[in-house]
DNA sequence: AATTATACGGAGGGTCCCTCCGTTTTCAAG
DNA sequence: CTTGAAAACGGAGGGACCCTCCGTATAATT
């Protein structure tokens, strides 16, 4: 009676499953607001369960963290196929970096618990790695095959600057500085080749 | 008899001073091993001092954080004006941004505490701002002047690439990888002109 | 030695973390 | 529809931290 190990596998309850997304909604909003630090008790009162319901879904923090930026993640990476397909090699690329950026614009406050997540567990930074390198090496191997782009450069690289300089703004006109910088970066991708000392390509 | 340049202020008490320093060195220390987010009570204990006091000497995480910090950021200043005397313009500057990494690389977990720091009150920031941008300016400026960088660009952005390009790495090569990633930006710095706007145009 | 400005230590009230377990709800078999 | 048990729920409770407050101790000055 015991080991029945391919059937009989209940089907999952309605009040878990509606609990679990209540929690992340909560979860977003807290988050969102309060940073990283936020407290996980006030994330289950605020979904209107137990704090000890949050602890069943989300074993940690972390946890919860993973699952919200999942998603983000898997956008981001969607994106990729459809500048590939609709936009011009180089352009593609840069716009995808823009996006990126955007991205992290909106969702600064839940980057930067990123930041801490990947320092302790780093699944989520094998998934999002995995995702979006992916993604990137799209465009990238694209906009090289066209002889845009040097070819020595992984996409692991452009996404490690492209965090890397999404994570620091804190002025007003932040992220028109940080696509300032984006571009900069970009500029020295193309720049590969052997440049003549006194040319600017019209 | 002794001095007495402006005012009869009292001499600062020698356990104030002692404990200060005490507190200093255990806070490097626990915050080294623990992160950003060690216990202040930890780091009470370790000095063998009562809690009381060190919130006497730093009324909050942050004011430990910039005590230690701000060692590191004069050193690193003293740097540029060095490098200015010894080295050919652009030479001096990617030096400069590379002991800046270097830097990083050894205060790892003291940079993630900043970065949390400097969310929350920006007086670190505004300090070691100013120290880095003063520095890092005169390099940018004069390898300008020689024409070897475009002039469009301000020390504050370059010091923003660099902050965020060396925050990121998790893997082994750390270092050298960030390197090259700061010497691929360092080439967009170096292309004259940026190219006709091609792509673009939000 | 006496005075007094300063600094010290740590108890205490509050929040948060996370575990544990008695109670409630849901599913599905009868 | 009943009913029993699997699955989920809520929240009390012990421990760690945070930070404040204030009576006590001590260094500088007279």
């Amino acid at each position: 009676m015991v080991t029945d190990p391919n059937k009989a596998t209940r089907k999952p309850r309605a009040d878990s499953l509606r609990n679990r997304e209540r929690l992340l909604a909560a979860a977003a909003e807290i988050f969102r607001a309060g940073g990283p630090e936020a407290s996980l008790e006030a994330v289950a009162r605020r979904a209107g369960v137990g704090i000890g319901t949050l602890y069943r879904h989300f074993p940690t923090r972390e946890a919860l963290f993973e699952a919200i930026y999942r998603r983000e993640v898997e956008q981001l990476a969607g994106l990729a196929e459809a500048l590939a397909k609709s936009e011009p090699p180089f352009r593609a690329l840069r716009l995808w970096l823009h996006a990126g950026v955007r991205l992290t614009a909106t969702k600064r406050g839940m980057l930067t618990a990123l930041t801490l997540a990947i320092d302790k567990s780093s699944e989520i930074y094998a998934f999002s790695s995995a995702q979006l390198t992916l993604a990137l090496g799209v465009l990238l191997r694209r906009a090289s095959a066209a002889g845009e782009v040097r070819g020595d450069v992984e996409p692991e690289d452009v996404l490690q600057a492209l965090v890397g300089l999404s994570l620091m703004g804190r002025q007003e006109d932040w992220e028109t500085n940080v696509i300032r910088l984006v571009d900069i970066f970009v500029d020295g991708l193309r720049a590969a080749a052997p440049l003549p000392a006194d040319a600017v390509a019209g």
